[in-house]
RNA sequence: GGUCCGAUAGCUCAGUCGGUAGAGCAAAUGGCUUUUAACCAUUGGGUCCCAGGUUCGAGUCCUGGUCGGAUCACCA
């Protein structure tokens, strides 16, 4: 097997070329072009845990001022001469400042943006006002090249400077350069300020570039990709958040199994060497968490991630976040009720409001409905006829699609809910629900069926499915009737589809621009140079 | 897997009836130096996805292929 040269590897053009260049001659002025560390300050003495100096608040409050300055202008104007004295008075009192980041814009002229990860700031430097820092280990200062060295940044590059703040002739609160320290080399040139990365393979497969771009357009329509994770990041910390606050203790089970059991899916399959068995990446953590509310832990969780070795789509990806929980002497009607008030506790935090917009629709999660699957049918497919055997299909088919606003449907039938409890009115239907949004299922829970004797033979009806060919069926797990026979008490469990949540708060159609890293095919060479490996069909 | 759409400069895209390969951004060089996506001037940059075919002539038409997207079917 040979090795890839760096050159194969990343690319090379007239661009990089002139970046590999700049990157030697200032090789040259600084020393090392890779320093180790630069200390930030929003403000003089201040330590390294700030950043994002617009949001400091001495600075905000300047900014905020010069906005109000700059709404009572017309286009072009610019703010009184007096009114920006003022306000640098202010902003030079302040201090010195020290900040790093990565140039967002070209190097044209004395005025750049950093961005330093929570805020872009602009930063101003003019010849013969500014020191060069050498990465020297002694931090010389260079007055002679400073210039010199300004003109070799290239865009993307990170720096960090040290000046004085002042708003600029336009109103801008900008950082004056005193001192400038080259920090690390950007070798690629940057994405298109404009339109970002267009090819939806190559923001997904180079989503770091995806997440510069975010930071480099200039217009967007809805949420930049970085919003998105951000936002992602949200809901997820509110749900834990709510969970905790709730009681709840967060708990982690096997990802790799050797039963691939707890919902209807194909596995993944590995192998252990030492062991020399065979093992499954989870389809579902269900069953483990269901021997813990047996061990005693009334109300757990996980968070993490599921893997189906299934079809991918613009809803699947064969590894996907589920939120599952359950709660001791709670049934499936209490469940609705927590889902639906941790729902909207989280959205709203998340997302700021319980009305979001998804493809045109308005979805409103301040309300869910609950109905009759046999209702829903009936409500969007009056005509049908509908027994037990066709019902699902019916649903899936004609009703699924409509389901736009929060809808907890229920009366699921018991044959395809084989580890959930019958309801006590009629034994055909389970106490199970699934949560849809805009036709998309979102949560599915049910009241736990703890009676090991039945659920053993549910098992085993379920194991003669699978003898007739359906793959998905669910296998027999010993040790988990062997668990349900220490005894568990009533429960309530649910699963949430957090990757499809954030697409629905985030107004992403595919389940792939909420996942930082989504399943692709493997990258293909550019050019194929005489493959050695893939003429075996 | 079926159907539809697409692939042109580093990026985003135009390219008419088949007749010399284009723009904006990015880059290089020089100028400018308080600018708000795009300051001014100049310059460089192309395997028009690949292979075949039709034609005096193919980015353009035809066939096959590769890769990608949308959609349908299975799945959460």
């Amino acid at each position: 097997m040979s090795i890839p040269q760096f050159d194969e590897i990343v690319e090379t053009n007239d661009q990089t070329e002139a970046r590999r260049e700049h990157l030697e001659s200032l090789r040259a002025l600084v020393g090392n072009v890779y320093p180790n560390k630069f200390v930030r300050s929003a403000i003089s003495g201040a330590d390294d845990t700030i950043s994002g100096l617009l949001r400091y608040e001495p600075v905000v409050a300047i900014a905020d001022e010069m906005a109000s300055v700059k709404a009572g202008l017309k286009d072009g104007e610019r703010p009184p001469a007096e009114i920006k004295d003022a306000l640098n008075e202010k902003l030079k009192a302040l201090g010195t400042v020290r900040i790093a980041g990565r140039l967002t814009t070209p190097p044209r002229g004395n005025f750049v943006h950093l961005t330093d990860g929570i805020a872009k700031l602009q930063i101003y430097c003019k010849k013969n006002t500014f020191a060069l820092i050498k990465n020297d280990g002694e931090d010389t200062r260079d007055e002679e090249n400073a210039w010199a060295a300004w003109g070799l940044i290239d865009h993307g590059d990170f720096v960090g400077v040290e000046g004085y703040l002042f708003v600029t002739n336009t109103g801008e609160v900008s950082v004056h350069v005193e001192k400038l320290q080259f920090l690390a080399k950007a070798m690629l040139p940057m994405p298109d300020k404009m339109h970002g990365i267009s090819d939806p393979e190559i923001r997904q497969r180079r989503r770091y570039a995806d997440l510069i771009a975010s930071s480099l357009q200039v217009e967007h329509d809805g949420l930049t990709t970085r919003e998105v994770f951000e936002t992602r990041a949200k809901v997820i910390s509110s749900l834990r958040r709510f969970l905790e606050d709730h009681g709840y203790i967060e708990v982690e089970t096997p990802m790799l199994t050797p039963k691939a059991t707890g919902a209807a899916a194909k596995p993944f399959k590995t192998h252990h060497n030492a062991l020399d068995i065979d093992l499954y990446a989870r389809i579902a953590p269900e069953l483990y968490l269901k021997r813990l509310v047996v061990g005693g832990f009334e109300k757990v969780y996980e968070l993490n991630r599921n893997f189906r070795n299934e079809g991918i789509s613009f809803k699947h990806n064969p590894e996907f976040t589920m939120l599952e929980f359950y709660c001791a002497y709670m049934d499936v009607n209490g469940m609705m009720d927590f889902c639906e008030e941790m729902m909207r506790e989280s959205i709203q935090r998340a997302a700021g409001s319980l009305k979001v917009s998804y493809e045109g629709n308005e979805i409103d999660f301040s309300k869910f409905e609950r109905i009759r699957m046999r209702d829903a049918i009936r409500r969007y497919a009056p005509e049908a006829e509908i027994n037990d055997t066709n019902i699902v299909e019916l649903f899936e088919e004609r009703a699924e699609s409509n389901l736009i606003q929060p809808t907890f449907i229920v009366d699921y039938p018991k044959s395809i809910s084989p580890l959930s409890k019958a309801s006590p009115q009629n034994p055909q239907v389970a106490e199970r629900f699934e949560l849809f949004i805009n036709g998309m299922e979102v949560a599915n829970g049910f009241s736990e069926l703890n009676d090991p004797k039945e659920q053993y033979e549910r098992f085993v009806d379920q194991m003669s499915e699978r003898e007739r060919g359906d793959e998905e069926a669910m296998v027999l797990d010993e040790d988990y009737v062997r668990a349900l026979s220490y005894g568990m008490p009533p429960a309530a469990g649910i699963g949430i589809g957090i990757d499809r949540l954030v697409m629905l708060l985030t107004n992403k159609h595919s389940i792939r621009d909420v996942i930082l890293f989504p399943h692709l095919r493997p990258e293909r060479k550019a050019n194929v140079a005489e493959s050695d490996d893939e003429s075996t069909e």
